[in-house]
DNA sequence: CGACGTATGATTGTATACATAGATGATTCA
DNA sequence: TGAATCATCTATGTATACAATCATACGTCG
């Protein structure tokens, strides 16, 4: 069999395929990213290549292509002949990608109204009805669930709208640092809120309103922007940026200690 | 000096300080780049990375890093132990650009009304005049030209936009040979239509009107796609889709043809 | 005759070694 | 004393060699 389906799956596939025991490649990325999202680095920190390979067992030509990876996804600034640093979010930053969200996940959503399969509307009902049930507890553990439910939940619209090109561009937006910490700084008003949201959208595309749906959708997003903009104080504007973490005061040793909290799922 | 800016100039910062000379990997990938812009690869060819290599005169290693950027920017699908293959584009895809393009760029427009300068609207000016006065000919030759202070005037709106993420994110589906080969396929009343939308651009942005900025550029968008879909037949639905292509019928001499027609700019 | 299992070849994936550019620190001169 | 230059050293960039994996083709078995 060779090559079918035109461009999607391309990082799909790739995750798929190489499952969870795959390359050194994948294995490098899938750590350092983890690294990433639970802040073990912290923001303008420089990683450098051996360090990482030696702490992962690997050559360093399978951590250059994780460190590539993670530079064209936004996670990491790559100057060249000198190394890659982790991004630092300006409050702009973070306002875009809210609102570029809103826009391209409200566009799916129409669509997702339109071309969903009843399998794909139960799916979703299921998985809103799950993060319902969690609602009461909210015992700190429940929130990783709820978070993973909510990424679900998104991707499957994502997935049903049928629209390919915009699920990849949107995963580029999500999958990074503070969408994925967003989450555990809700309260449980907040995710009691969000999860409510969700239902409606279910019900908007079970509805077959593809207006209802974007609207909906939209909202949603620019709703957990609120929050997030609200809890997180985020400098005024622009916070620090990379300047002079670098090597100043020990950034070294602030590595070191990051890989401590690593989860090595490898 | 070490790394300032936060997040933005990744590419533009990369492509920058390794200006054209840069190293071997940048060589890499513009050069494979530009046979992919030009059609010189057809759809679900096999890349070989030694062949690509040895044509370069470099080793596997850049190659395989140039390889490796291109399939995150879209042009390629890479299968794990497999190799990267040249995307195909349904009619499903091509529409989808387009809307997202629309959705992106009025976006754009619409804070390049609120944020550019009057340096900038004067730039936009200018680069729309110069386009109408090219029109009258249009002898083959300046098709090029055009097809250049469009691409120009549609940068600068995303520069003005002050939006970065947008800009990086609309970058990546512009940098698609769909739409790069676009404006080959416009007939003068076309190109003559596009540039007269240019300049309702313009009159939006130095009118600071938002709304209308937008509104006008994602009609604009939305009109070349029309353009375009109407030109280029694209098979019915899906086209032909990567299958058969691979070893069959000798796509490996036409992968070796397709070196001669390539700019070695390096 | 068809299908499955196996062997071989080619290509990708990884490791290691070397080249090169940038940063850091010392040294020297004004 | 300050600044500029140069040497050294670290980390990245590239080349090469080796290992693993997949595709193809053949042979054998049912």
């Amino acid at each position: 069999m060779t090559p079918k389906a035109s461009t999607l799956d391309r990082s799909d596939r790739k995750g798929a395929a190489a499952r969870t025991t795959g390359g050194a490649a994948d294995k490098a990325y899938r750590w350092i990213r983890s690294l990433l999202v639970n802040g073990s680095f912290q923001a303008g920190a420089h990683l450098r290549e051996e360090l990482l390979a030696s702490r992962l067992g690997v050559s360093r030509t399978p951590v250059r292509e994780a460190v590539r990876r993670l530079a064209a996804e936004g996670w990491l600034l790559i100057i060249p002949n000198q190394g890659a640093y982790v991004c630092d979010w300006s409050r702009q930053d973070v306002e875009e990608v809210f609102a570029l969200r809103a826009m391209l996940e409200g566009y799916a959503a129409e669509w997702a109204a339109r071309n969903a399969t009843e399998a794909q509307i139960e799916e979703l009902r299921r998985l809103s009805a799950r993060a319902t049930a969690l609602l009461p507890g909210t015992p700190a553990e429940d929130v990783e669930q709820i978070a993973e439910l909510n990424d679900r939940f998104h991707k499957l619209v994502l997935e049903a709208s049928g629209q390919r090109r915009t699920a990849v561009t949107v995963a580029h937006l999500v999958e990074l640092p503070i969408t994925l910490r967003n989450f555990h700084q809700f309260t449980a008003a907040d995710m009691e809120r969000s999860v409510s949201q969700h239902q409606a959208v279910v019900e908007a595309i079970a509805a077959r309103d593809a207006a209802w749906a974007g609207a909906v959708m939209r909202a949603h997003v620019l709703s957990g922007k609120a929050i997030f903009m609200e809890r997180i104080g985020l400098s005024p504007d622009s916070a620090r940026d990379l300047a002079d973490a670098p090597a100043a005061d020990g950034t070294a040793d602030a590595t070191e200690d990051a890989f401590q909290g690593a989860d090595q799922r490898g």
